[in-house]
RNA sequence: GGAAAGAUGCCAGAGUGGUUGAAUGGAACAGUCUCGAAAACUGUCUUAGUCGCAAGGCUAACGAGGGUUCGAAUCCCUCUCUUUCCGCCA
């Protein structure tokens, strides 16, 4: 959410930069600050009756002290028509701050300016590829089928069980899910992360604080009878913790491991065949709530820590810089990582490394004090580091060897085999 | 699931209708003192909205939402949460 001081300083470069984000509703801009100018008007007349009111009551108690009984109630008679203008102002008021809010929470984020104009995935930006794309065997199989004749995984198992999408993982395969876990967790608690444990259902206030709701309903499973929703991301939990709050010591640096649940509506065919795309998967988010001034470094630190990842399991990889087009509506700014599939001969998305800058801490008004001792809205980030599924379909396709699989050196001390066979 | 108690500022903790945005203590910050530190003393010390060039003014908030009243942290109603006890259970 925008910040409304901002729009109203700054509407025709807000317009601008959404436009980048080609948000077509420009008109929304143009209509939060017309809503803003008639609330700020409506609190004006209202806190100035407000005000009167409470010298009345002042004078009222006065005269009871000097036992003026009469007069006091004579007094009475004034407040009466102030109160009832009051709660009229009150009405409207909380009408046009609900209108406004309306309006606000439909505006996207404004794009950093170093975001590239675009409308489509082909129009982001390569800013590097790194790694080799390993020449396969003749005999080499995508991950799907690696995982049947190694017993990795079973998504048949799961439609038992569940339904499409939901991956039962065995023997090897589930071990390397906790390895890869376990390697992810200790890199990040090594650059000094904190590791949470989250919650893996949260309530809509957390939900809507970084950015899930409205709107986003149909992405995320929904527990109807508690009204708890299945966190599609750590993020939402752990950068929810400092919701309220003013913060000191800033940067907050946060690792989270968990499930993640996405439902995914409407996606189906090639691009959902094996662990490309599944409505649970495991994940290690990275999250920082950081100082606006320092923010772009901090994203900068984050995206080596994921390319650190990356390379220590000596996958292919590019980093994108996302266009207007392909940016979620929070961020500001997005760096992809994709890693090079491959049997399937193409970069699966493994990453995304986002700078919200004050999207999301203005919803969830998390604030710290500067140097004025002011209160000031942080910046919040986040990235994965990493996402499982897609990582496996990469290392399994990728380190496939004509008898087996091989596990890249870093890895081995969490798996404890160094090969599947 | 049943019963009871409670929810006040960074923390502890007063306050049961009229200068209480909130006593007191602690913490924190600044200053005096000191070679430095401690102690002591002095001062500062919630947030948000709004008006103003500024100084500063006004309004709101004592878990949340309603109500009573000229006036509520204080009275009434609803909800939420916490703690303790009982039951159930990993």
């Amino acid at each position: 959410m925008l910040e409304i001081a901002n729009i109203r300083n700054n509407a025709e470069e807000v317009k601008g930069r959404l436009a980048v984000k080609n948000f077509k509703e420009l008109n929304l801009v143009d209509e939060a600050i017309v809503i803003d100018a008639k609330r700020r008007s409506i609190q004006l007349v209202l806190d100035e009756n407000l005000n009167k009111q409470n010298i009345i009551a002042k004078e009222i108690g006065e005269l009871f002290k000097q036992g003026k009984k009469t007069e006091a109630d004579a007094r009475k008679q004034d407040s009466a028509s102030l109160k009832e203008q009051s709660k009229e102002l009150e009405a409207e008021l909380a009408k046009n701050e609900e209108a406004l809010k309306d309006i606000l929470v439909r505006i996207p984020n404004t794009p950093h300016k170093s975001v590239p104009v675009g409308k489509t995935p082909e129009e982001n930006e390569v800013v590097k590829q790194v790694g080799e794309i390993p020449a396969l065997h003749a005999a080499a199989q995508p991950h799907w089928d690696l995982a049947k004749k190694y017993d990795l995984f079973d998504l048949e198992l799961g439609v038992k069980l569940t339904g499409a999408g939901f991956p039962v993982y065995k023997g090897k395969g589930a071990k390397l899910q906790r390895a890869l876990v376990a390697f992810f967790l200790d890199n990040a608690i090594d650059a000094g992360y904190l590791e949470v444990i989250p919650p893996h259902m949260v309530n809509a206030d957390s939900a809507f604080g970084t950015g899930q709701l409205p709107d986003k309903e149909g992405q995320m499973y929904y527990i109807g009878l508690d009204q708890f929703y299945m966190i599609p991301t750590a993020e939402v939990p752990v950068t929810n913790m400092v919701r309220d709050e003013i913060l000191d010591g800033l940067p907050k640096k946060f690792v989270a491991y968990s499930p993640c649940f996405r439902r995914e509506a409407g996606s189906y065919g090639k691009d959902v065949r094996g662990l490309n795309r599944v409505h649970q998967f495991e994940k290690v988010e990275i999250v920082q709530i950081a100082h606006p001034d320092k923010s772009y470094e901090v994203l900068e630190e984050m995206v080596k820590h994921v390319e650190g990842l990356l390379q220590k399991l000596e996958l292919p990889y590019r980093i994108l810089r996302l266009c207007g087009g392909d940016m979620s509506f929070g961020s500001a700014l997005t760096y992809d990582f994709e890693v090079y599939s491959a049997a399937q001969k193409r970069w699966l998305e493994v990453s995304s490394v986002s700078n919200f800058e004050t999207f999301q801490s203005n919803r969830m008004k998390v604030r710290f004090r500067d140097e004025l001792k002011k209160t000031r809205l942080v910046h919040t980030l986040n990235g994965s580091a990493l996402a499982l599924p897609r990582i496996v379909a990469s290392l399994l396709e990728n380190h496939q060897v004509e008898d087996g699989v091989n596990i890249p050196a870093a890895l081995q001390p969490y798996t404890v085999y160094n090969k599947i066979v």
